[in-house]
DNA sequence: ACCTGAACACCGTTCAAGT
DNA sequence: ACCTGAACACCGTTCAAGT
């Protein structure tokens, strides 16, 4: 890439974020092409599709919530290890409101630009549910599709106003529906 | 109101059913202004707000959720009633894609169009969670607007293609969350 | 009373023309 | 190689003008 070209690249992922933390994900292209002092068609270029923006500026997220998920496995018991990821899972989806619509898409579309880093968190997920089943800590009938959508559900009702007062309580209901013992209310 | 108006509302009514059926409940109003053969300030004129529009296009069924749950409250057992409107109001929310963002909007937003018929809906629901709490058959720590957020978070996720099939099984896990025996497949 | 075309300020896509 | 203005086909809002 052109020395120009990376300026470009750079600033305009560092202006996107500042818009994205403001508009939620579907803040306006042609905005933060604007906010960039560059064209849109620049914008564009760098980043074809509103998935691609958002693949470069959540990999490094993504990427950390799927290495989290191999921390915990070996440094917590398996019912822990699966509650504190889920917690996080949901943490990381609302603090960029609306992106939680984007990784569901993601997920049902390998075309997606987002598809990798969104599979990389469903395996990870799937990694710490498999080994909770394992000691019967979680319940046996469900899958990592279930899990991310789940976690996903969840991102979706914090990111709403009505709901977001009750984001804990509810995490806590649904974490115990995982659960076998259903408790979960540990850590 | 006038003849022709009148005619021009109902016929607006039944178009955008048509078109919502197709593209979902951000349909775009000139595209349902356009079918209607009529400009598009007319039907601006009539429903000022989609959300205006929805309450409309929506009042007879969220009406019937309402009086539904009066039903279920003197012809089947507590869990058992609150378990079958649970699942109606998913069905519901999944027959008409996209609306369950509406709703939960409307749900924080006394001004909007659709509060009424929400706030109806969620207190029908939280009369049948008090009768299942009453005799020990749902969590006691749980509120009328954790199941509306609940039973919209189910519908957000139906609306998914990647977690659609798997909406039986969430529903099931949910509702067993919601329930105090956790068997959640009653019925 | 009710309807409507038109102007407006947006949006993302596309591409020919510039450096 | 990379950038960009401009044309395009959309969107919902607003309002003066029409019947």
């Amino acid at each position: 890439m052109r020395a120009d070209a990376r300026k470009n690249y750079n600033h305009l992922l560092a202006v996107a974020r500042e818009v994205v933390s403001e508009h939620g994900a579907d803040a306006s292209m042609r905005d933060i092409a604007r906010r960039a002092d560059v064209g849109l068609a620049t914008l564009l270029r760098h980043f074809p599709t509103r998935e691609a923006l958002f693949d470069a500026l959540l990999r490094t997220n993504l990427d950390a919530l799927t290495q989290k998920a191999g921390e915990l496995e070996t440094s917590q018991p398996p019912d822990e290890a699966l509650v504190s990821w889920f917690r996080e899972g949901v943490a990381f989806v609302h603090s960029y409101s609306g992106v939680v619509a984007l990784m569901a898409n993601a997920h049902a579309d390998p075309d997606s630009a987002l598809y990798a880093s969104c599979s990389a968190v469903h395996a990870a997920g799937a990694r710490l549910l498999l080994r909770a089943q394992a000691e019967g800590a979680a319940r046996a009938d469900m899958n990592g599709t279930d899990l991310f959508a789940l976690m996903s559900a969840l991102g979706w009702l914090v990111d709403q106003p009505a709901f977001a007062p009750r984001a804990d309580y509810l995490f806590h209901v649904i974490a115990g529906a995982i659960l076998t013992n259903r408790s979960g209310d540990l850590k």
